[in-house]
DNA sequence: TGTCCTAGTCAACACTTGTTGACTACACTT
DNA sequence: AAGTGTAGTCAACAAGTGTTGACTAGGACA
């Protein structure tokens, strides 16, 4: 019987977490199985029932994460993409939450809400102060650029997106983020 | 034992693939089933198999399209995107083949490929008749727009996006279009 | 030493899925 | 009326899934 060295349960709970994050962020929600997960950590899968009974749970709590966008008061109209950029693409790469929520919000109505909530209790405030009127409408553009980019990027790996320096991607995305913000269509 | 009224073979065969490709659009491509497909026509699984021989080339055939994007030569800059948007919005509202590839797309790594060729062999070749230097950067540019668009309205069904009159959003876009494919960053 | 609590395993369940192969009703030919 | 090809059904398999409940090693504490 090889020795079985118990941990805590904490970092248990926290390596199951993290693989679960890895699994759900490179396959998606359905293709993830807890089976997979528990391997990953060396553990038995009822463990994983065990800490977060459900693999929706356990979803829901892989897929929810923090943006932490930057107080935008004082930031000229030009640099703003040169400010936000390097955020986004920070919580892109950490292979942390946003991909496994990206990914399963296009086959889940639940994460497809749950991706609508961080847009709308994280990027509407912060675009709110540099946007003077139709905020939602704003916002919504400004997001829907910025996933777009995610998509092509990290998803479908679109090849000159996938390797763009994110300095020249913040220098394509600088004057749209600006016409969304304060340009004024019909 | 009622009455069994067969019909053509290829009525069936095309009965099947249109309710897959619902199927496919509106739950990805691991939640749609064949036995799902198989009853929205009224036909036994097996039938499926039959005619398709793989849930993987029900789904390949289901998921090949055109787009059949104008040819863009002579369309001054301001007007593409007036000419463009309709077109787009046309594709991803016949519910047709559009969605079950953008769905599945963000988990099936083969289903990525397929977007990615659909875009480099029609989305590509229409803008570089109008994209003087840079044509693959500037055009995927303009599909990350065009996919986070589609994504955000079809698939979060973000609400100003979801709703808003197709003139309305190619207002918006217009300038982004403009601005990518003739813009210069650094 | 004996007794709990805790982190963990084990084996199995109930179910769904894609897929197969053998069979059957129908309609048209002869 | 007999026969034949085709459109279709039926029942089942084999594999994999999430999930459960009963059990066990191992340290902490009395």
């Amino acid at each position: 019987m090889p020795a079985r060295r118990p941990r805590s349960a904490a970092a248990t709970r926290a390596a199951i977490l993290d693989a679960a994050r890895v699994r759900f962020g490179a396959e998606g929600y359905e293709r993830t199985t807890l089976r997979a997960v528990a391997s990953d950590v060396g553990v038995d899968p009822a463990m994983v029932i065990r800490y977060f009974t459900n693999k929706q749970s356990l979803f829901a709590e892989a897929a929810e994460f923090e943006l932490d966008l930057p107080d935008l008061r004082g930031v000229a109209m030009k640099d703003l993409a040169a400010v936000l950029m390097p955020r986004f693409i920070a919580v892109w790469e950490k292979d942390g939450t946003f991909l496994p929520l990206l990914r399963a919000s296009a086959t889940s109505p639940q994460a497809a809400e749950a991706m609508v909530r961080v847009f709308a209790g994280q990027v509407v405030p912060a675009l709110c102060v540099v946007a003077v009127d139709r905020a939602q409408e704003r916002a919504a553009l400004v997001g829907s650029q910025i996933l777009g980019l995610a998509f092509s990027r990290y998803v479908l790996r679109v090849p000159p997106l996938a390797e763009m320096a994110p300095e020249q991607l913040a220098r394509w995305i600088g004057p749209v983020l600006e016409h969304y913000l304060t340009g004024d269509p019909g």
